[in-house]
RNA sequence: GGUCGGGUGGCCGAGUGGCUAGGCAGAGCUCUGCAAAAGCUCGUACAGCGGUUCGAAUCCGCUCUCGACCUCCA
């Protein structure tokens, strides 16, 4: 079997996926600033994350997968002009920042439940690494890439440029970043039109401010991800990840304060996922395009037709590959509702298949098959088509037109355990009842025989009214079964 | 304007030189008391124009078009 290949931003190429220090894998997600509610496009990438992180420990692999809370220090502006974002929500609706900071972080950890994903191993906070965000500064101007004005202590972009391409992350070199980047009011303190904000002066009147050797200071919106991925995974580590929107300048001055610090990139591997797009354009808070989660789990929003479940939608972001960009629309999600609840009756018919002799497929290639597409950079869309092979196969089966044998139908039930839940992350939504399942025996009994008396309105009439109250009869040659519907 | 990435059947979405995924929707058939479910069959798509090749959705060039980043953003 191929091994795991990842789509490397750095590299521009998929390369074969090798930890430095086997079996033990260090991951660093950029999560969210906690100042808002995650919209959809927010989770996509997490959930991808999510997935490889079930991929990576299904692979044998001990996983610290970090994934930070921006707390404090994230910029309006990426001239360092602006205000910190969890203060100026904090002065609008009247509240200290902390107190923003835990509504949201519920919310998010709320949300991530919803879609089923695993915690992190840490999730650490910007605030409660500012020590480390000093120390590292300190290490930085020590080696001469940073600076100290009046207003803050800048990174010095032109000078670590001449050792190091800075621009290598976005794929742009340094010209085209000069010529191209606009030019801020108030940024005569910087030397460089380039240069960022490592720690920020803070103003009294600032309301988030910590001590520090160049006085009162709140950190710069890049500072926290070094520090706490250094702290947590050491200097050099396997995979570094976030939205593709991160790959210019948050991550390309995350690399920037590494390498200065450190004298090396942080991390071997750079993923990163596309945008979510609704009409074919990016879903973001800016262009006030975005759901959120629960509008769409209830289908209160104008562009929703209907509700859908949290695994019908993470279903849908599972048929896209992480590097496309995934449109959004009510066609496309009713169509992955459906296919997700197709899958999830073969899922739940697969253990009480009758086996034979002889299988009449090959399923130990199909095995192969779904492990190639997600050795393939995470392939899901491709492997999710494998496993519909599969279904396919256990429905005929099921319909006694093909035969497997108990050893194949062993292989097929922990393939299908195995990816659909653990890696996949997906569940059962709707919760089997042993009350119901004897309330509906006697009731499939009472209409059969009903029909076995050729009372047709009887057994229309049950069969109706059960299906208005989400439960599908499905007559078989065996007997009736039934199954819940969304 | 600069840089980068796309344009695939009714819709979503894989696929980087020949074997032409998958899902949803649609049509027909089997099964059924009728349905549903399930299975089978069908539609034979690759923005346009050139070029390379025995052969291109896939490589090259041009054109059109959409988007991302360059400003907070997953």
């Amino acid at each position: 079997m191929t091994a795991l290949k990842l789509y490397n931003t750095f590299s521009r190429e998929k390369e074969d996926f090798k930890p430095l220090n086997p079996p033990l894998v260090g991951m660093y997600v950029c999560g969210p600033t906690v100042y808002n509610s995650v919209h959809l496009g927010n989770c996509r990438t997490f959930v991808s994350f999510d997935i490889l992180f079930r991929y990576l420990l299904h692979l044998g692999y001990k996983v610290r997968y970090v994934r930070n809370i921006t707390d404090a220090g994230h910029l309006e502006s990426d001239a360092d002009e602006g205000e910190d974002k969890i203060a100026k929500k904090a002065r609008l609706e009247q509240l200290e920042p902390m107190e923003i900071v835990q509504r949201y972080t519920i919310d998010f950890h709320k949300v991530l439940d919803q879609f089923n994903n695993l915690p992190p191993s840490i999730e650490p906070t910007a605030t409660g690494h500012i020590m480390e965000q000093i120390e590292m500064t300190e290490k930085i101007l020590q080696n001469g890439y940073a600076y100290e004005t009046d207003d803050a202590i800048y990174f010095n972009v032109e000078k670590l440029a001449k050792q190091f391409p800075y621009g290598k992350l976005s794929g742009r070199n340094l010209e085209d970043l000069y010529n191209n980047t606009r030019e801020l009011d108030g940024q005569e303190a910087k030397k460089g039109k380039l240069d960022f904000a490592l720690l920020i002066k803070a103003k009294p009147t600032h309301i988030m401010q910590w001590s520090s050797p160049w006085g009162r200071i709140f950190p710069g919106w890049h500072l926290e991800c070094s520090a706490m991925s250094s702290k947590y995974l050491g200097e050099e580590f396997d995979i570094h990840g976030g939205g593709m929107d991160l790959v210019p300048t948050h991550h390309t001055n995350e690399i920037a304060q590494n390498v200065a610090c450190c004298g090396k990139s942080p991390a071997r591997y750079w993923v990163h996922t596309n945008m979510l797009t609704v009409n074919g354009q990016k879903m973001s808070k800016s262009l006030g395009n975005s759901f959120l989660p629960a509008e769409l789990f209830s289908g209160n929003h104008k562009l929703l037709e209907k509700g859908y479940s949290p695994m019908s939608v993470r279903f849908f972001m599972l048929q896209a590959h992480y590097r496309s960009t995934l449109d959004f629309s009510n066609e496309a999600l009713q169509a992955a509702e459906k296919a997700f609840v197709r899958l999830m009756a073969a899922v739940k018919i697969l253990p009480s298949l009758k086996t034979g002799a002889s299988t009449s497929s090959n399923i130990s290639a199909l095995k192969n098959s779904v492990y190639e597409a997600l050795n393939d950079d995470l392939n899901t869309p491709v492997a999710l088509a494998h496993l519909f092979d599969g279904v396919r196969i256990i429905n005929t089966v099921n319909d006694g037109k093909e035969t497997i044998t108990e050893e194949d139908k062993q292989l097929l039930v922990k393939l299908f355990n195995e990816i659909i839940f653990d890696v996949f992350g997906l569940k059962e939504e709707l919760q089997e009842n042993k009350n119901l399942d004897g309330v509906m025996k006697t009731i499939l009994e009472i209409r059969a025989e009903a029909k076995a008396k050729k009372d047709f309105v009887t057994a229309d009439k049950i069969r109706n009214e059960l299906l208005e109250n989400g439960i599908q009869i499905k007559d078989g040659k065996e007997g009736a079964t039934w199954s819940f519907t969304l």
